[in-house]
RNA sequence: GCGGGAGUGGCGGAAUUGGCAGACGCGCUGGACUUAGGAUCCAGUGGGGCAACUCGUAGGGGUUCAACUCCCCUCUUCCGCACCA
């Protein structure tokens, strides 16, 4: 094929995509012999268009795609659609559109943008998880888990959102705000239906030690989320009631500086024990306020077991419910917290913790009862370890040791027992809402909750329904939806009316993607061989603030998944790559802030390569991204400055292939080393770290050596095709359009670059016969010469103390030692 | 407050193990070609100095023949968590 004179990405960029997709080009099968690599990006919401942010994340994994499918690898690589949520219910509301219509219409928009974008998808295995096929499975996995009590339904206490108009999960809550819509979330008490996560909490804990490919980052915050801690239980009897309250502390060894007790306002044993209700009333509405701390004496006392003192017992807005037992034992002495709260009421303070000496808290009077706040010795908590004072027979112990003493103790005297908290609570997946996957449940006024059949799967989201914006979802009006029969007694039924959180679609899409939409099926027990042959995922790559949420999910569903018995997989995500943000003068681009860059008209200005390259280039994949109009213009020469190269010497005669030891001017020789260095630099770029930026960079050097080669003859060309052939093979990950174009132009019908191998390098090619070598004075540089590459260390230092300028800067002191970096610099020491 | 990053020319960013700081690109300067240049090509480009030199990786100290890199302190900034007992 004959190239033209000039770079027109706006003629070879669609051909090019019509011919890997009536080729297959990227269809991917489980068949041969091939070593498997699953590539992965997190799928996308379909909110109408794709933004800079979508084409980053797509450039990033289709490189990986393309140079692995390259080195020879069985590459799936999927795309879909995250298309249940609430802005195609809220288009519905606002603009009379069905959310199905909407939905499915910007699927198909986002589709043709990203097929402009030349990306490698296997689409045969596209899925949307609001196609039925798909949730269908949602709801199997949910019966499912009803079975064995990992679902649930259970009154309580939850985040609600008035604006979206649902609950919201606790990962969804960022610093009380709604993550959607920045609404100030409420507490709200409904029943809903929560996945038991924390059954699996101290797995995903430990699986976190395997993340080994995953940013550092992210494995600390799912650590911190999940939130072991280590503690015991105590009873503390309530004087003069029949009752016991029930605390959890991390604390044992101040267990004798407790001198008050606090109990959450929802406790049960609040209501009982406090006389005033409305006053009980009063606090529960201050109930998760965190600016204020409030408390209210409920008129009772406790016996501390080990002191045998009576303590009051409070309610404090401040003590959650949902953590420990939802009481605990206030060591105004040792925890900042209950400081406050003793100053404020006036409650006695007791030391029983001595800092070391020498320690930051050393000096503080290891107190006796302080009945005042003016009396008080301390200006604040002394919260770390230290010596046991005033702990009856555990003085003068260390705090580690007498942690296990005293749970020892209060054991073997049946006070209470050791146990293991988990800040990581149950997740809620109740949605208010119409467009989600229904829970496939009715409630049968005989029977109760009861599960949808298997073979009456999918629970179909019913298509008439009316959009009002008011009153919640439609699903809840809905008659047709609603009366059904009960599985069980065949009696009238009501549906749930509740759809699923969206984070349960996605926390399974990657293993649907192994089977296809049309193909999922599952059956309990049953081994899935394609889940086999594929998971996990070997690389994810995707936005960090999915690090708790998504994650998290995927990570807790995979091994529910396993639990079923259709695979033995413990962890989806092998390596996983939070890119960074695509920064605009200085801020996220946003509609609202006006700096958007649309990737429609970079395409048509520049091309879908262009585009690719730029982004690729401007920063490593993890880095934040600032855009710059100039840089994809440098970007586009770059490319336009390799096509006129490969157009210049497209037509010259393909000469023999130039072995090792063949005697070839220095000029040729050079072009090869480079070539070989080019290689070896831009795979291990690539291989390393996913630094593309550095990779390119390394291509662009390579670009300026070709420039400035001139071939006269054939052996000139010889070197030189190799030299392009290279580079063209190396393009073809970044920009595989021109990759595919200039292939075709230099190979002479060699098939399509995206069926070609990745070039290797031959080490001895890459040998440099000169090494320039560095001469220092005392540390500082002070000249440079040209020496044979390999020469030994004494040679080197009688080439550096032979050099004329370096006598000269030593001239008349005295040499005290010579220091040589083989192949690198000599630095000589005077004094 | 706790935890984790980051700080390098005018800008985006390079610098495998401590070994030439500033690769590559953008921008800028000069030149060539041109009716023209916001196209293309060539050359130059951290600061200061005519120069030899000298100063330079947030700031201060230290280790070392040698520090962007290792250690200590300080500052700035971004991100995450934040009554989890």
């Amino acid at each position: 094929m004959k190239l033209d004179e000039r770079y027109n990405p706006r003629e070879l960029e669609p051909r090019w995509q019509k011919y890997w997709e009536d080729h297959n080009t990227f269809n991917t099968g489980t068949e041969g012999d091939k070593e498997k690599f699953y590539c992965l990006e997190m799928f996308p919401y379909p909110s109408g268009r794709i933004h800079m942010g979508h084409v980053r994340n797509y450039a990033i994994g289709d490189v990986i795609a393309r140079y692995k499918r390259m080195k020879g690898f069985n590459v799936l690589h999927p795309m879909g659609w995250d298309s249940f949520g609430m802005p195609a219910e809220n288009a519905a509301i606002k603009h009379g559109v069905h959310p199905s219509k909407w939905t499915y219409e910007n699927i198909e928009y986002m589709k043709t943008q990203l097929k402009r974008l030349g990306l490698s998808y296997d689409w045969s295995r596209e899925i949307a998880t609001c196609n039925p096929s798909y949730y269908r499975w949602n709801q199997w996995f949910f019966i499912k888990m009803l079975e064995k009590g990992l679902a649930y339904r259970k009154s309580s206490y939850v985040n609600w959102c008035s604006s979206c108009e649902t609950v919201l999960a606790n990962e969804q809550v960022i610093n009380t705000q709604c993550w959607r819509c920045d609404n100030v979330v409420v507490q709200k008490e409904l029943f809903q239906w929560f996945l038991k996560i924390t059954d699996y909490a101290d797995e995903l804990l430990k699986g976190c030690d395997d993340l080994t490919g995953w940013p550092e980052k992210v494995v600390v915050m799912q650590k911190n989320w999940i939130g072991k801690s280590h503690g015991v239980e105590v009873d503390f009897p309530v004087d003069g009631v029949a009752e016991k309250i029930r605390i959890f502390t991390t604390r044992p060894d101040t267990l004798f500086g407790a001198t008050f007790i606090c109990l959450s306002p929802p406790h049960p044993l609040a209501k009982q024990l406090v006389a005033d209700q409305a006053a009980l009333e009063k606090i529960t509405a201050q109930y998760g306020k965190v600016d204020e701390k409030i408390g209210l004496f409920t008129g009772h006392y406790c016996i501390n077991p080990m002191t045998r003192k009576k303590i009051p017992v409070y309610v404090a807005n401040f003590v959650l419910m949902e953590y420990g037992t939802g009481a605990i034992m206030s060591v105004p002495a040792h925890d900042q917290r209950d400081f406050d709260f003793a100053k404020e009421y006036g409650l006695p303070v007791m030391v029983v913790i001595q800092p070391a000496e020498n320690s930051a808290g050393a000096g503080i009077v290891p107190g006796q009862e302080c009945g005042q706040p003016q009396g008080l010795p301390l200006q604040e908590a002394y919260v770390e370890a230290g010596l046991l004072v005033n702990s009856g027979e555990f003085t003068g112990m260390q705090s580690e040791a007498a942690k296990e003493e005293i749970i020892t103790y209060i054991e073997k005297k049946g006070l209470g027992k050791k146990v293991v908290n988990y800040k990581l609570r149950d997740w809620g997946i109740s949605r208010q809402r119409y467009w989600g996957t229904p829970i496939p449940v009715v409630y049968c006024e005989k029977c109760g909750i009861v599960p949808v059949r298997e073979a009456d799967l999918p629970v179909i989201l019913p298509e008439d329904v009316k959009f009002t914006g008011t009153g919640g979802s439609p699903l809840l009006v809905a008659e047709s939806f609603l009366k059904t029969s009960c599985p069980t007694c065949n009696g009238p039924a009501r549906r749930e009316t509740d759809t699923m959180d969206t984070f349960v679609d996605s926390s399974w899409y990657f293993i649907a993607y192994c089977l296809g939409l049309n193909n999922l099926k599952f059956e309990q027990g049953v081994a899935v061989p394609e889940l086999k042959y594929w998971m996990p995922v070997d690389q994810y790559i995707g936005g960090v603030e999915h690090a708790v949420l998504h994650l998290l999910y995927s990570r807790f569903y995979t091994r529910v998944v396993r639990d079923l018995g259709l695979t033995d997989v413990n962890e989806p995500f092998i390596n996983l790559l939070t890119q960074g943000m695509v920064i605009k003068d200085g801020a996220k681009m946003s509609k609202s802030k006006g700096n958007v860059v649309d990737p429609n008209y970079l395409i048509e200005k520049y091309g879908a390569d262009t585009s690719r390259l730029f982004t690729l280039f401007a920063a490593p994949p993890e880095k934040d991204l600032e855009w710059s109009d100039k840089g994809v213009e440098g970007a586009y020469r770059f490319l336009s400055r390799i096509w006129n190269l490969a157009f210049k010497y497209s037509d010259r005669p393909d000469g023999k292939a130039l072995a090792g030891s063949d005697e070839v001017s220095s000029e040729v020789r050079g072009l090869l080393r480079k070539t070989h260095q080019t290689i070896r630099k831009v795979t291990s770029d690539i291989e390393r770290e996913l630094h593309f930026n550095t990779a390119i960079a390394a291509l662009m050097e390579l670009a300026n050596e070709m420039s400035s080669f001139e071939p006269k003859e054939d052996r000139d060309y010889t070197a030189f095709s190799f030299a392009l052939e290279s580079m063209v093979l190396m393009l073809a990950p970044f920009t595989p359009h021109l990759a595919e174009e200039l292939w075709a132009g230099i190979s002479r019908g060699r098939g399509c670059v995206s069926e070609q191998a990745w070039p290797v390098w031959d080490e001895e090619m890459v040998r440099e016969d000169e090494v320039e070598l560095v001469i220092q004075v005392n540390g500082k540089m002070r000249g440079k010469i040209t020496v044979a590459a390999g020469l030994p260390e004494e040679s080197l230092k009688e080439a550096a103390l032979g050099d004329a300028k370096t006598a000269e800067s030593i001239a008349g002191k005295q040499i005290r030692k010579v220091i040589v970096v083989q192949g690198r610099l000599v630095n000589i020491v005077v004094g």
